[in-house]
DNA sequence: TTGATGCTACTACTAAACTAGTAGAAACTG
DNA sequence: CAGTTTCTACTAGTTTAGTAGTAGCATCAA
């Protein structure tokens, strides 16, 4: 998926030359891929060039992390506390980013209490998680 | 696992039943499972009481956690920004929880900085993340 | 010592994911 | 138009996870 994300849509062939050289697998291995993914609605068919379909996502690079996430957090117990932790031992998080974090922290809960007054856009499906 | 986890060691039937009733497998479904963890070496036949064998985790569930989320952060670029902001979001992430990862944070780099003048143990694997 | 009970070890089936090959249609090239 | 290239659609083998059944040995209680 990561590949069609990056492209925005493409074609199989387009998709496979996209992927790293190393473990590159063959043409009709991307193909079987993808028409799995369109199986599950990840992906459609967005139009045809000469014989060839081109594909679009249909599913946000965000929206496939974030259930990824999820699904993780519920397998330990739904406390994001420990994954935290590891990723501040790991250095995988700057003081700049928590920074960052508690001003998106403080925008959100602004929201939250004055959503209508404050109509920021762009927090449609912060109470939508799914179940 | 997260049932062996929690009991530290324990032979197949204390395994199944501790799993919740509502869609407990069947002992010998537990029992496969717990094979083929042997198989991957995550768990170890601990030693034998009567003719049972008792079976212990031979990795953390912290461990198994990190290489969980090492994972996922591989697939999404290595960045630890966006997964952070969607828990935010989420409403998973108190700003009293950023607050302690910043003190986490400031503890670990004094650390870093000073590793054997302030000797404070229990960071044996901060820089022993898996490849 | 014998029958009941519990556990092991092995086998089996299904579904899903990963990988890739083949036949034949479509489209381009000259 | 005929040959070449490029796709599609279909088929197929391997792995892994999930679920569970069965045969037979071990153990224990009477």
């Amino acid at each position: 998926m990561n590949a069609l994300w990056d492209l925005g849509a493409a074609s199989v062939r387009e998709i496979q030359e996209a992927l790293p050289e190393v473990k590159r697998p063959a043409y009709t291995t991307v193909q079987t891929i993808i028409y799995r993914l369109e199986e599950k609605g990840a992906v459609r068919r967005a139009k045809k060039i000469g014989n060839a379909h081109v594909f679009e996502p249909t599913v946000t690079r965000k929206s496939a992390y974030r259930r990824l996430v999820d699904e993780l957090l519920d397998h330990f117990g739904g406390s994001a506390q420990p994954l935290m932790s590891h990723l501040v031992e790991a250095g995988k998080l700057s003081l700049q980013d928590l920074r960052t974090l508690e001003a998106e922290l403080a925008r959100v809960e602004e929201a939250e209490g004055a959503a209508n007054k404050h109509p920021r856009g762009n927090r449609t499906d912060l109470k939508g998680r799914r179940a």
